[in-house]
DNA sequence: GGCGCGAATAGT
DNA sequence: CTATTCGCGCCT
């Protein structure tokens, strides 16, 4: 007989069931293959998890009906690390097993040779960008000798085009191919696929590594998968859905960026590539790779914890590697050309472009529309906060008073809580009319947009302006002579706890792809309050993302939030959300925020916390209970989320 | 969620 | 009496 995982996309029945093999399946339906199983009147899909001779149903068992593919696609290694994520995140295991085995694709399976060709010898290469870091070189012997060592390495920024963190990332999967594993690299999104897969070329030849990604289309992405299952590929890189790639004789798992959104699965559970990552390295023995230019909260807790240890450069390499910051503040020359007042460019900044495009390139990060923030107080610049549900305060249109952007009420007599100001100050800024207003202020110098709809991959040496939006900056060949970040002020002043980290991790990605300070290279941050000196804004300015992440760590920690505590949103009617209270077996050591109101569909939210160690405990008792709701078919559910993005939004 | 079963109900 | 509907429990 046969256990099989159904997926009946219902809470209370997300466990195995057994059914019997008839005898002309007995030789195909091995652990791992998807199958095709009659279950209350349905045929349904699932994965067969095990072969066992005696049955523990007592009841009589159903045949399998189907053996749909005789290709073991789900691995035992990947079936214990997507248990694990289920249970952290109060998921199914059938939402899991979505997000990480893709859907068959038949012409995929046939075209793919079924046997590996032999790996060709690694190029003989020896690790560049680890001999910068003091403990880099430890961290890939440890892993080529077949340890599980972990890092949070913070990347030193390269302008060569040959160097850099993709080539970072390519050494240390070399480093456990040397030691006769595989490695899975994670990157956020497209274009850094592409970057790490020419230093994995570079790195370790060809014909070692595949891409992984959802967006190459679903033949492709399944003949990724197989080359991977297969052993044709050792080392993956892709996005999101490549943290679950089934490399065989896995030693590492890395992942880049960890602050930046994209690792965040938009789909249920909604696991960070960060969990899938560890409860990948845990099942499998890998070592982990935490690489950015900024540290996250998040990574900063696991270096607390020793799940990572810190590499780093010694400042004086940070110092040589990185341009110098300067902060312009807000003031105007009220006597300077109107063009570059309209621009809203401070003189520093402008002065500082003017310059530098004699050298080559400037490129100038705008905040997106979306990351307008709420309004704020025009005398202390604090958040503006609904009086009724602490929501933050937004302009719902163009026109008109503005309102909370939770319960909806409108705000006509605002009053500071702190400062008792009463003017409000927002400002409208754009990626398309900085574009412009710079066309103007630098005539005859040639300006390029990079964003929403047209992301550029590199512009040329010469002088132009290049105008971005976060996570859109082109890179320079020999790197920009300058950045400007502007309206700093647009992600520093969210309504959201992360707005600090979030700044500082943009920051430093578009400080990065600047010259260092010895050659030139200048960076200017641009509507940060010159008044107080923000962390975000001190850690850019002395390029000390360590110093900012542990200062944040500690602050989350005084403030129970997570990292250090594990939250949970739950979403519904009020009377739902009060029953859940009530049904819910919490740890002593739970907190609950509300019920409150929450936006204007008469739903409210909660949020409950524990201490990071009772986490699977919270969200054990959280799945009992979405069960408990699905088995009576509940017709006025609540909804779980753990780990919500940003639980103070 | 969907199905089958038994009780309840309407129509004959 | 049967045909139909409805609610509920179970699904290997």
């Amino acid at each position: 007989m046969a256990v099989v995982q159904v997926d009946t996309g219902l809470a209370h029945l997300d466990r195995p069931f057994e059914y019997t093999v008839p005898e002309s399946m007995a030789a195909t339906a091995v652990p791992g293959v998807r199958v095709k199983v009659r279950f209350a009147g349905q045929d349904l899909d699932g994965f067969v998890l095990e072969r066992r001779e005696a049955a523990e149903h007592p009841g009589r068992l159903s045949p399998l009906r189907r053996v749909v593919s005789p290709e073991p696609v789900l691995v035992p290694e990947v079936l214990r690390g997507a248990r694990a994520v289920a249970d952290r995140y109060a998921g199914s295991l059938g939402d899991v097993l979505r997000l990480a085995v893709p859907p068959r694709h038949a012409a995929a399976e046939k075209a793919l040779a079924v046997d590996p060709p032999a790996h060709p010898p690694l190029p003989p290469r020896s690790s560049r960008e680890w001999q910068a870091y003091a403990a880099g070189p430890a961290f890939l012997a440890h892993l080529t000798a077949g340890g599980a060592p972990g890092a949070s390495v913070l990347t030193l920024p390269s302008t060569r085009s040959d160097a850099g963190w993709p080539v970072l990332l390519a050494e240390a999967a070399r480093a456990a191919v040397e030691g006769g594993r595989g490695a899975v690299i994670v990157v956020p999104d497209h274009r850094d696929v592409v970057r790490v897969e020419a230093a994995l070329a570079e790195v370790l030849g060809s014909a070692r590594h595949t891409r992984l990604t959802a967006d190459q289309g679903p033949q492709a992405r399944y003949t990724a998968y197989l080359k991977v299952l297969r052993g044709h590929a050792q080392v993956v890189v892709g996005t999101r859905a490549a943290a679950f790639a089934p490399v065989r004789d896995l030693g590492l798992l890395a992942w880049w960026d960890d602050g930046d959104d994209l690792l965040d699965e938009p789909r249920a559970p909604y696991p960070h590539v960060r969990e899938v990552v560890l409860a990948r390295a845990a099942v499998e023995g890998a070592g982990v790779l935490a690489a950015g230019f900024a540290r996250s909260v998040a990574v900063a807790e696991l270096v607390e914890r020793l799940v990572l240890t810190r590499v780093e450069a010694p400042r004086a390499a940070v110092r040589r590697a990185v341009p110098a910051v300067h902060v312009a503040g807000e003031g105007h020359d009220p006597d300077r050309d109107p063009a570059v007042a309209a621009a809203h460019l401070p003189s520093v900044a402008w002065r500082t472009a003017k310059e530098a495009l004699v050298a080559g390139p400037v490129l100038v990060q705008v905040p997106r529309r979306g990351y307008l923030p709420a309004l704020s107080c025009q005398d202390c610049r604090r958040p503006a906060r609904c009086p009724v549900c602490a929501g933050p305060l937004g302009l719902p249109g163009p026109q008109g008073p503005p309102a909370c952007r939770w319960c909806g009420r409108v705000e006509t007599a605002f009053t500071c809580p702190s400062c008792a100001g009463t003017r409000l100050r927002s400002s409208v800024v754009g990626a398309r009319r900085t574009a412009e207003e710079l066309g103007r202020a630098f005539p005859g110098v040639p300006v390029e947009r990079s964003g929403a709809g047209t992301v550029l991959e590199a512009v040329p040496a010469g002088p132009r302006l290049v105008v971005s939006t976060p996570g859109a900056e082109p890179v320079a060949p020999e790197g920009y002579a300058a950045a400007l970040l502007l309206d700093a002020w647009a992600l520093l002043e969210r309504p959201s706890l992360t707005a600090g980290e979030e700044a500082l991790r943009r920051w430093l990605a578009a400080a990065a792809l600047v010259r260092p300070a010895d050659a030139g290279g200048r960076v200017v941050l641009a509507g940060a309050s010159t008044e107080v000196t923000l962390p975000a804004v001190e850690a850019l300015v002395r390029w000390d993302p360590a110093w900012f992440a542990d200062r944040e760590l500690a602050e989350r920690r005084h403030l129970s939030l997570p990292p250090t505590h594990r939250t949970a949103l739950l979403t519904g009617s009020r009377a739902a959300l009060e029953a859940a209270a009530a049904e819910l077996h919490l740890p002593d050591s739970a907190a609950v925020l509300g019920p409150l109101p929450h936006g204007a569909d008469g739903l409210w939210r909660a949020i409950v916390t524990v201490p990071e160690t009772d986490g699977l405990a919270l969200a054990r008792e959280l799945a009992a209970m979405r069960a408990r709701a699905s088995a009576r078919k509940d017709p006025d559910p609540v909804t779980v989320r753990v780990d919500p993005p940003d639980p103070s939004a």
